[in-house]
DNA sequence: TGCAATTATATCGTGCACGATGCAAATGTA
DNA sequence: TACATTTGCATCGTGCACGATATAATTGCA
């Protein structure tokens, strides 16, 4: 039996699955300067975005369950970087407020996007490219987080 | 500061780290029935395609470093879905070997790609599109594993 | 109101990823 | 031929991911 289609340079997942660990790579030295790790730093994007969310709202927003985050926040808590209190209007709830370490981090932070996006533009592939590609990949979020439930 | 670029929705890494682990999450089911997971099953998917390649050949072939692969091949090992022994030509290489049980996961993975591919086409997202996507992550794995050397 | 169902978070166990380190075999070179 | 260097693999520690499960607060409804 041939079957091409179980060939490694037939599929579609492995490719993404490499690259997305090879960027979380490419963002390495610019995250250790920083004492961050890469979902570390997205927990950060969101949370200098819009302070204050509950656990569950950063959960929705980075598409991991409170299993993943609830150790990586405590974490981050004791790094410093972010504070976790229980709300008061719904005791079942915890909001997480960033300290003025995690806000000043964000300076660190400003140029890392640019400096990344060069690395991934080449004469093949262009910004307008880098775009389209989001915009597949946004669809297939939105298909694969359907589906779920 | 406003800075735009520090949002979660400019990001390009965040949806390729997103999709990459919704699809991993889409193989599930079908893996589930293998008794395989995703790494598991790219390994095999080497070795269907080429047997009897050193743990380094296959390190290169899925950007894995040995201290990720040796332990997943020693659990895969104790799974009886593949042997490991050392070459008599280069005592420092270990060959790894599909065993009987290992081939025979073969069949049941058989339909997994297009039952994967049919989640991932839409009305906006055709066939061409999926190859465009694939050459793009093709030509970042070229440029970020040479950044590496 | 009473109580089952739901919701929000946390914990546990397992399996990756990966940097750092170790070790033995092979290679290169003075 | 000695011996430093390189190569191939393995182990260790840490931090995710994630399914399963637990717990407490809230909600829904008979």
């Amino acid at each position: 039996m041939d079957s091409p289609q179980l060939k490694l340079s037939n599929q579609i997942c492995f490719p993404l699955y490499s690259v997305s660990r090879l960027i979380t790579k490419a963002y390495k030295p610019y995250l250790d300067e920083m004492g961050l790790t890469y979902p570390q730093y997205l927990v950060l994007m969101v949370l200098w975005e819009n302070d204050g969310l509950t656990v569950n709202q950063i959960s929705e927003k980075l598409l991991l369950n409170t299993n993943t985050l609830s150790p990586l926040l405590k974490r981050m808590e004791k790094m410093e970087i972010l504070k976790r209190n229980r709300s008061s209007e719904d005791e079942r709830s915890v909001i997480v407020q960033i300290t003025e370490k995690g806000k000043q981090l964000k300076t660190l932070a400003m140029p890392i996007p640019e400096n990344l996006i060069k690395t991934l533009l080449t004469e093949n592939i262009s910004m307008e490219n880098v775009i389209q590609l989001k915009d597949m990949l946004n669809e297939w979020i939105k298909i694969l987080t359907d589906k779920d439930n």
